[in-house]
DNA sequence: ATGCCTCCAGGATGGAGA
């Protein structure tokens, strides 16, 4: 029994193809609680028991080989959440697509968010990324209203780099999606409404990446894109401890193209 | 060195990621 507990977001880039990473991450870490993203399959594919055999108990929400997301923990696991009250759907389809899923561990609710990626600024999947994200945010903000003590994480893959610095040449992103001032904007409102990004205090940039593409030497040339985020309501914020990105872990054969984000939360 | 992309479905190659 420590005197703080670890909590973690994880763009895994497929769970059935991380697995073995992901167990070993787990066990070396002490991590309690991870939300997943990009787990890639459906629920009956989701390699669960590979979890359980652990001591963690498992959450995950899948459709077919895109997105997916999962909250793993070994602390309790109540109060799932499947998506959010409005959250949109994919144009021309009648489902909502599987970003997003919810369970309190520990008295905290840990989202684990998969938010649109947009494409290009063009393409019918940008207005739906900041609808999807209005959406969001309506709901976080009616979550603080009903009860402004509330401990609760918004965590995932953001697929918005909220600051120049947040990637390696922001000459190269003119045009494109991820710095544009609308998803900025989208994202300053969590903000606005009283969340809070608790990882960039402790893990100041320049230079502090979660994402690296795979092509073009991205990694080692330390060309990356800081997308992942962690925001907490106030509360939350309060009894963090510390905070950091596992680069080390976007190491080496078979990693995922994001790093872990990890966060340390007084008891 | 941290190293030139990887995942999925399908059964070849194309879509998606960002």
């Amino acid at each position: 029994m420590t005197d703080s507990l670890r909590f973690a977001t994880w763009n895994v880039n497929s769970a059935r193809a991380r697995v073995d990473r992901i167990c070993a991450w787990l066990e070396k870490t002490g991590t309690d609680v991870l939300a997943i993203q990009e787990t890639k399959c459906r629920d009956d594919q989701f390699p669960a028991e590979r979890f359980t055999e652990l001591g963690y108990e498992v959450s995950h929400h899948g459709a077919n080989q895109w997105n997916g997301v999962a909250i793993l923990s070994r602390i309790g696991l109540d109060d799932v959440q499947i998506g959010f009250p409005g959250q949109p759907e994919w144009q021309g389809t009648e489902s909502v697509e599987p970003r997003a899923i919810a369970a309190t561990c520990a008295g905290i609710t840990w989202w684990s968010l998969y938010v649109p990626n947009g494409r290009t600024l063009e393409d019918p999947h940008y207005p739906y990324k900041l609808e999807w994200l209005a959406a969001l945010a309506r709901n976080a903000e009616q979550w603080l209203a009903d009860d402004p003590t509330a401990s609760i994480a918004l965590t995932g893959d953001w697929n918005i780099a909220p600051l120049d610095e947040d990637v390696w040449d922001i000459a190269v992103f003119e045009g494109a999606t991820h710095v544009s001032a609308p998803e900025r904007d989208a994202f300053a409102r969590f903000t606005e409404i009283g969340y809070q990004d608790v990882v960039r205090p402790l893990a100041p940039g320049p230079g502090v990446y979660t994402y690296w593409d795979y092509t073009q030497l991205r990694f080692p040339k330390r060309q990356g894109m800081r997308i992942d985020h962690v925001l907490t309501t106030p509360a939350l914020a309060e009894r963090i401890t510390d905070a950091h990105i596992d680069r080390d872990e976007r190491k080496g054969k078979g990693a995922s193209d994001h790093a872990p984000v990890v966060v340390d939360i007084a008891r």
